[in-house]
Parts: structure tokens; C-alpha cells; sequence
DNA sequence: CACGTTCCCGACATCGTTTGCACAAATTAA
DNA sequence: TTAATTTGTGCAAACGATGTCGGGAACGTG
């Protein structure tokens, strides 16, 4: 199957380039028998046309790009599964980029996302980035831009976040039901906004029940694979050790049940644990693990949602918003003693 | 910061388009002090050529393809990782499609990739795919593919594999050794390659411990998120039932632990379990799960390498090869025996 | 002095498509 | 009948970069 041009059709037709465009466009202008010939022949020769060459002159690619953290990572995969399944109703292809952490590589994937043409922006940053100058310069370009999940309060475009306070608070109280008193909360990079917005939550639920909020519970970091475990070793030779974990990642969840296990701390006759996750097998790990889940795959739906409307109606502004999307507490055998007691 | 074209070079040092693009290649007939003028403008300017104009001309677009079934997968995303580890390195862009195992998402893909120009493709195919035509025409066309983990036999290209059969046969020597003597085997799609190369690895473990081959025992099918129970019923029903279970992939494999513990079929005593996967938290779950684990990253890493040496050398043919990456036998709980009756 | 080389560089066409403008033919209005 | 309008189509420019020509200047050679 050859690849053929719209030059082709013309020549084919015996008229001109201009002509064919216009027909397949089915601008009012051309004869409906010239766009009935035209259609045919193209519907025979199984056109398509040449996205690059219609990037070129500056139109719509219909394609979206999606820069986020990392694919392997089961809250970002699911919601590049939303993003996808919308897209492709709307007629959009989607292009991923993986920033992997790294601000500079973040840097680079909106260049070659802005230079490939694509009509529109989903944005989750790495956690290197702080600065979002980047994507100033996007926005000044008038490209499309909505941020989800890790967004940044810089910035004057359309948001869509779990509802990271709630779900914080939800799974906080919970804890401090089960009886739990010294909660530590492990998290990621302070500067994000869900880090931010998790913590808020957690303290809000400690100082609500009367508990008092300690900084040294709390530990930012990176949390390489094998940081959990001294980490965890730090805590538990407090002089008031935490009989709680409340971690803010999917892998610091991991991270955390792994190193408790090592440790031979029993959960939760010792600790609780309970983790900010969208694991898909949270039910069938040892013990099964509470977590607080994100709608993941929703929230990669509206993103692209918002995206593709700001794309279509570019003219009319659209409201800028922060959507916030709740969260779910799935309460499990890590987190419930009373069920162990039976 | 504007996005700035050869043309504004040029204007800018009263010099033409042409001398610029030469220039800014390196090309021997230009002056060495225009080269420098060049060089400086276009440092300063922050120029970036425009890919979308170098791919309308057919030139190199330094990104690569890869078009796989789900990124939501353990497997894939690794092997994602081992590509765009050695794309970068090379100064390559990696463009991530995912069919969701589709025939036609897949075919859509394809166009989408070479319409946009990318230097070679990188594919796994989706459970759906038996014709390979649409691929026999990316070979037409001389673009590189290279197939990884699912591969097609009727297409002439270098393929990237773990040894499925090895590592087949171990997991069913590994059962066997453990005193299981009927096995049960469930798995994908009996076209796919992977499908074919792990039943081999199978049955041949079988013979050669003096074991009958029962096609009873196999079962196919895409297996949705509640088909795996009433599979497990089926064979847990015959008259002579499975003591154990291997299953060919991620999901199966979870979706056989979540059925089996359902039952109440306790794991390994009452039948065992290993799967060909590369869930990363198999030694979280309860009980830690044996596994046969395909080296994703490696096979994403060698897979790449083969398809930038071919798009770099693209004059002399490279030789094509089947390439068969060793898989790791890990014994967990799952299925040892002797362990659990210490 | 005439001619051939070499060295630098610019004009122009090209890739596939869209679009503003011109223009011919057909139709309508005066 | 003539002028004005409508309708349908083609020409050419443009998008950003490359590459093929070919030309002017400076130099060497006979």
C-alpha cells in the first residue's frame, strides 16, 4: 500500500491541488459532483493525510501530549488509560513522554512535544521541578496546557487533583480510630502540591482529635529502594516510636510493608500501615493493605477532557478551575485490629 | 523565549537561509568565520531546528517508535524503561503508543508512527494481531522494526525474546521436583509466539520427567478480570483435578491467586502457584509468589540497540537475528513445599 | 592576458498541505 | 444587451529546512 498525496488525486483527476483540498475539506465552494469524485477517489486510493506536513503549516495535529513522572507507576498508568480512552472517542492520538523524575528531562520532553505540533498539553511534573518557567512559555505560545495530579500553584491553567486533603484526613482519622496515637507520615518531596495538600490532611486530622501534630514524624525524601528501611529504623528508635505509618506513594507503600516485614514488626499488632495508593493487588499483599485510592483513570478522563475543550474552543476562554476529585478509603487487614483480634 | 528559525538567523547576519543550514551542519565549504558568526547568532537566539520541517523532507527525525499492547503492565513499562535508557544515551526521542491490545488500535498506530516520521519502530503485538501486513508495509517502506517479547514469525526482522521456553520448562521442572504431578497450565492467546514458545517449554518438562501431556490441563483466553474463577472451578471439578498452576502472564497470575484464595484453596499445600511475570512486589503477597522472571529492562535495552544500529547503518544490511534473553527462576512460598511444613 | 580552479555563498526548487486571490464561465439584474 | 453577481476552479505563496545548481571573486597556470 502505497502512500499517496493529495497530488496524486489531482493528478489523477485531472485538477488541481487547491481543488482536491478544498473537496476533501468540503469547503461550500466546489461542486458537489468535483467533491463527490474527489471523495472516491480518495476513499480508492486510501488516502490519509500528512500530519507533518499539516503541522507544517501550523493547523491542527490532532494529537495531545502527555508528560508525567514515570509509566511504571500504577496511579499514572491508569490515568494515561482515562486520558487514552477519551482521546480516542474525540478523534485524538495520544503521545507520551516520561519525564523520570528529572526536571531536565521534563525540560526537554515539553520542547519536543511543543516542536512535534501537538494541540494540547496534560502535565503531571516530576518531582525535581519547582521551577515552571517551561511551561510559562508554553502557555505564552497559547498551547493548551492542563496540569493533574502533581500541578503547581504557579500556574493559571486547569487543574485536576485527587482529593489529596480529604484523603489524607480520611485515612488519618481512621488510624486514630483504630487507636493509633503516633502516626508517622512518609512522603515524598515537600515542595509538590500533593505533599502539601496530603500533609495538611494528616495534620488536620491529628489536631482535630486532639492529638498533637510532631515534626519528627513526618520524613521527606526520594526514597530510593533501599532508603525505607533506615528510615523506618530512624523512627522506631524515637523515644515515643509511632505505632502508625501513613505513607503518600504507591512505591513508599511498597517501600514501607517490605521494610516493616524485614524488621519483623507485625502488622498492625505493632504498626499500622496504610498507604496513598492505586496498587492493584493492595488486596492480595501480606497482610492486605489499607489505602486511601485515587480514581486514577477519572482523573485522566476529565484532564483530557478539559484539555480537548480548550483545544476545540480556543477562541472562547474557558473557565479556569481546580477540579477536585474524591477519594476513596479501602480499609484492609493492615490497618484493622479489631478483625485481627478475632 | 520566541522560537526562532533559520530565517531570523540569516536576517540577522545579512547572510541566506542556505549559508545558514551549512553552517550550522559543519559543512566544509562554508568559512570558518561565518561558521563562527553562525554558531554564535544561533547559541544566542537559542535555535532549535524545527523536526516537523526535517521530517517533511524526509530527513532523520531522531525519535523512535515503540508500540505496545498496555503500559499498565510490569513487563512492558521495564522494557519502556530499558528503551528510552538507551534512546536517550543515543539521542533518541521515544514516542509511546499503546494498542489495549487491539488489532486496529494497533494498525492505527502503525500509520500514526510513520506518518509522523519516526526513524524505526520498536513492537510488541497486541493479543488480537494475526495478520501482520501492516507491518510487512513499514518493511516496504525501509523503515527498521524491531519485535520484542510478542513476535510474529512471518515477518523477516530482528526479534528481542526471553526464553520462554527455558524458563517454561524450569518452572515446570521446579513443580515437578516439588512432587506435583498434575499441572495445570493457563495462558494467552495459543497464536502468540510467547503462548507457543511457553507450552513448548511446558510439555517438554512434562515428557521428560515421565509425565503425560493432558490438553486438559491448558486453558486459553484473554481472561477479564472474573474469568479466572470460573476457569479454576472447572479444573478443581475434573476428575482428576490440578496440584498445581502455572500461568503465563501478570494478570493471570494475580487473577489465579485472588481465585484460588477465594476458594479457600490453600497455597502451596492444597495446589500450587508460579507465574511468568514481573510483578515487582511477588514477594509481598500472601503467600510470596514464585516466579519465572523475563529480564524486561534488558530485553527493552537490546531491542533498542538493535534498532538504532540498524537505523545508523541503514546502506549495509545488519544481520537479523532471533534474540534469546535467559529468564530467572524465583522459588518463593507459593511452591515450596518443604518449607511450609517446617 | 586568457582560461581553469578553488573557495564561498545565494537563488531556487522541494517536501504536502492550506489559503488568498484572480479569473473564467454561468447566471441574474438592470 | 450590457453590467453585475455568483459559482467553481486554478495559481502561487507560505510553513522551515535542505540540497542542487550556478555565479562571483581570487588565485594559479600557460
Amino acid at each position: 500500500m502505497e502512500t499517496y498525496t493529495i497530488k496524486d488525486i489531482a493528478r489523477e483527476l485531472g485538477i488541481s491541488t487547491s481543488t482536491v483540498s478544498r473537496a476533501l475539506r468540503g469547503s461550500y465552494e466546489i461542486n458537489a459532483e468535483t467533491k463527490r469524485r474527489v471523495m472516491e477517489c480518495a476513499e480508492r486510493l486510501n488516502y490519509r493525510p500528512n500530519p507533518i506536513a499539516l503541522s507544517l503549516k501550523g493547523s491542527a495535529s490532532r494529537a495531545i501530549g502527555v508528560i508525567l513522572p514515570q509509566i511504571a507507576n500504577y496511579f499514572f498508568s491508569q490515568a494515561i488509560n482515562g486520558i487514552e480512552a477519551i482521546a480516542y472517542n474525540r478523534g485524538y492520538h495520544v503521545i507520551i513522554f516520561q519525564s523520570q523524575e528529572s526536571y531536565e528531562r521534563e525540560m526537554a520532553n515539553v520542547q519536543q512535544a511543543m516542536s512535534r505540533k501537538v494541540d494540547g498539553l496534560l502535565m503531571s511534573l516530576s518531582s525535581e521541578t519547582s521551577d515552571v518557567e517551561h511551561l510559562q512559555e508554553v502557555l505564552d505560545k497559547n498551547v493548551p496546557l492542563v496540569l493533574f495530579d502533581r500541578v503547581s500553584s504557579e500556574l493559571n491553567v486547569t487543574k485536576v487533583v485527587a482529593d489529596n486533603f480529604g484523603g489524607a484526613f480520611a485515612a488519618t482519622e481512621h488510624l486514630i480510630q483504630e487507636g493509633r496515637r503516633r502516626i508517622a507520615h512518609l512522603t515524598i518531596q515537600p515542595w509538590l502540591s500533593i505533599t502539601q495538600e496530603r500533609l495538611a490532611g494528616y495534620r488536620a486530622a491529628l489536631e482535630q482529635n486532639g492529638l498533637e501534630f510532631d515534626e519528627n514524624l513526618v520524613r521527606y525524601g526520594t526514597f530510593g529502594p533501599d532508603e525505607v528501611g533506615p528510615m523506618v529504623d530512624e523512627l522506631m528508635h524515637l523515644d515515643s516510636p509511632p505505632d502508625a505509618f501513613f505513607t503518600a506513594s504507591d512505591r513508599l507503600a511498597v517501600g514501607c510493608l517490605q521494610a516493616l516485614r524485614q524488621r519483623d514488626l507485625h502488622i498492625p499488632e505493632d504498626v499500622s500501615l496504610i498507604g496513598f495508593t492505586n496498587l492493584n493487588v493492595a488486596h492480595l499483599l501480606n497482610p492486605a493493605l489499607s489505602t486511601v485510592v485515587q480514581p486514577a483513570q477519572e482523573i485522566g478522563q476529565i484532564a483530557a477532557e478539559r484539555l480537548i475543550d480548550q483545544i476545540e474552543r480556543k477562541h472562547r476562554a474557558l473557565p479556569i478551575e481546580t477540579v477536585r476529585i474524591p477519594t476513596e478509603l479501602v480499609v484492609r487487614s493492615s490497618t484493622r485490629l479489631e478483625a485481627v483480634k478475632l
